[in-house]
RNA sequence: GGGCCCGUAGCGCAGCCUGGAUAGCGCAGCAGCCUUCUAAGCUGACGGUCGAGGGUUCAAAUCCCUCCGGGCCCGCCA
């Protein structure tokens, strides 16, 4: 709707002024002062407000348009009612069907400790893109990475075939997480077991595949128990083992085929196959790359290249074997030796949600792909960057423990403790408290922009009040509760007084958010929209009456069920619960 | 040596991409509002040299440059 309006004023306005319409669509702007403002006339010969007032003038009559004026140099658009009555009678929104087919990769977390809140950051980020991503019309594979080979998961199995298993542990993932801590801390006594360890990862012995049923796999069980209750889910688990079985060597082969990847004959990387970037790094000392070592492994940017390719479509499928049922009704598969056959790459997009301390190798990674020819390849591989969560005196360190206590489990309890105190210890209510205490958490992340660092606070974390998830699901509620009473109405003549024409107008900017949001991949636009029509359905609440003196106010009905249809459809791209009641 | 991100009210943030009307919001603190659809709400007042300086422009929080403060990255490691 909003789209429409916009186009039939710029194509009114072309015609007067003989501007481009695209040129003028730009200028066109929702405003405080007005239900559509544009800055035309700047564009214009002369005195802007002279041009204003003359477009005003001679604006032509169209039935949206209640009245074109001039304000200085602005040119104020008022829509008229039949406008807002098409919008409220039209139906509800959706996207056509596109032909991408999106990876988006998260969170990726080390087989062996609990999430924390850096960990909860990534994969919040990433199951929201992915749900924007699938309702604009992608299909869309939600996949985790699985490093099951790398020194970490070396010191766990070394971890908990040698330290004492003292009294059975609540959750497996943090178990584990707690015995990590102290093998780190005496590694150099250990290495050289550590290192026999992850040999015969690497070569995928029996004991290998004993560890990884018993070790990681209970880990992985452990750790989606925590996503589940964020309402985090995924498709596929990549095995870097499985990846190692089935594509690897023919991975090295091909990256050696690829012109724009040359081996070097002499030097200080001499023997290794290197992707030369110099042009690309200018003023680096050494922008070389080395993907492949002249051992003839490849580097840890060489898998990741490869694992890449592979999502691209090169190489075969791999098998696969249910891994979990998910409670949003998927399964979660995960890569296998023996299993079926699924389709579970061949992306056109691949998005990977990754800190930003890694915004070098991932750019890399991008690079080759211009290097060896693959344009397109590279422009539609994107780094989903974000800053750290981190506590006032220290980072999270998996290593050093200071995650102990800022399990993304803990935090979920905690909040939950918060919820429960708020209404009381009500049995009944319990399921509703579980879904507000989520939210908060989710809600608290998703709306901070993901260049920013958080700087954990509980309280900012865990808010019941102002802008939070409670106040949005809170004003959700208002409008369920209001909608269960009623019947759907027909539409009358009315007009709008101001509360009711400000609602309208946010959300009539839904569409136009959704798209921002899923070209930036920046949830927090979601965020800020879902929250700010919260506050204008909360003025429109406390001054205009649904149902006023026993009697139904048809276009208020109306208003009420728009903003909860945008609502609930907005809750659910966050991954946010409603609760029946609050 | 090179590169990236952040700096907006006491605190936490939005706005910056795409320059335009009195710079928005939450928390904290102050003053009000529950006989009517849920007060986890609403209203009002208070609070700002948009890190600093320069430039571009009719117009700069927004674009460009320099500097300051904070964080991060640049291994045949993982």
């Amino acid at each position: 709707m909003f789209f429409l309006i916009k186009d039939e004023i710029s194509k009114s306005l072309a015609h007067l002024t003989n501007l481009p319409k695209e040129e003028i669509l730009k200028t066109l702007e929702p405003s405080k002062f007005c239900h559509l403002t544009s800055k035309i006339a700047f564009l214009m010969k002369g005195k802007p407000p002279e041009n204003s007032q003359k477009l005003a003038d001679s604006f032509p009559k169209h039935k949206y348009i209640k009245r074109a004026e001039a304000k200085g140099p602005y040119l104020n658009f008022f829509f008229s009612e039949s406008f807002f009555s098409e919008f409220l009678s039209s139906p509800k929104i959706s996207f056509p069907k596109t032909n991408h087919d999106v990876i988006v990769e998260y969170p990726s977390v080390n087989p062996n400790k609990p999430w924390h809140v850096g960990h909860l950051r990534n994969a919040l980020l990433g199951d929201s893109v992915a749900r924007i991503l699938s309702f604009t019309g992608c299909s869309v594979l939600r996949m985790d990475y699985i490093d099951d080979l790398g020194l970490q998961v070396a010191q766990s199995i070394w971890g908990f075939e040698n330290l004492p298993k003292n009294k059975p542990p609540k959750k497996f993932d943090h178990f584990l997480g707690e015995q990590y801590v102290q093998v780190s801390s005496k590694l150099e006594e250990i290495k050289e077991e550590v290192v026999s360890i992850l040999h015969e990862l690497e070569s995928g012995t029996p004991k290998a595949k004993k560890w990884r049923k018993d070790i990681v796999e209970p880990c992985l069980k452990a750790q989606y128990q925590t996503s589940f209750s964020y309402n985090v889910y995924h498709d596929f688990l990549i095995f870097e083992s499985d990846i190692m079985k089935e594509v690897f060597q023919k991975g090295i082969e091909l990256i050696k085929s690829k012109k724009g990847i040359v081996f070097e004959k002499e030097g200080k990387n001499k023997d290794c196959w290197v992707v030369k970037l110099s042009e690309e790094f200018k003023g680096m000392k050494d922008a070389d790359k080395i993907l492949i070592r002249s051992n003839g492994t490849a580097t840890y940017t060489g898998k990741d290249l490869i694992f890449q390719l592979w999502k691209f479509g090169e190489f075969q499928e791999f098998n696969y074997k249910e891994f979990l049922s998910q409670p949003d009704s998927t399964k979660a598969y995960m890569s296998s030796e023996k299993g079926e056959k699924k389709q579970a790459h061949g992306a056109d997009i691949i998005i990977n949600v990754i800190g930003r301390e890694q915004e070098y190798p991932q750019l890399v990674i991008k690079k080759v792909f211009e290097k060896i020819g693959m344009k397109e390849r590279a422009e539609n591989y994107k780094h989903l960057s974000y800053a750290p969560a981190r506590l006032p005196e220290s980072s999270f360190s998996g290593r050093k423990g200071t995650w102990k206590g800022y399990t993304a489990d803990e935090l979920l309890e905690e909040s939950y403790k918060r919820e429960m105190q708020k209404i009381g210890e009500i049995s009944n209510k319990k399921e509703n408290a579980e879904k507000i205490a989520l939210s908060a958490i989710r809600y608290s992340f998703l709306k901070i922009d993901a260049d920013k660092i958080i700087t954990f606070n509980w309280d900012e974390a865990l808010a019941l009040e102002g802008n939070s998830a409670p106040y949005i699901l809170y004003t959700y509620v208002r409008a369920k509760k209001i909608l269960e009473k009623i019947q759907p109405p027909e539409l009358l003549e009315f007009s709008l007084n101001s509360e009711e024409e400000n609602l309208l107008l946010h959300l009539l900017k839904f569409k136009e958010i959704i798209r921002k949001t899923s070209k930036d991949l920046r949830p927090n636009y979601l965020a800020d929209f879902l929250y700010e029509a919260a506050v204008f359905f909360n003025k429109f609440y406390s001054t205009s009456r649904v149902i006023d003196n026993g009697e139904l106010v048809p276009h208020r009905a109306c208003i009420v069920k728009k903003y909860f249809e945008y609502c609930s459809l907005s809750l659910s791209l966050l991954g946010l619960s409603p609760p029946e009641e609050m």
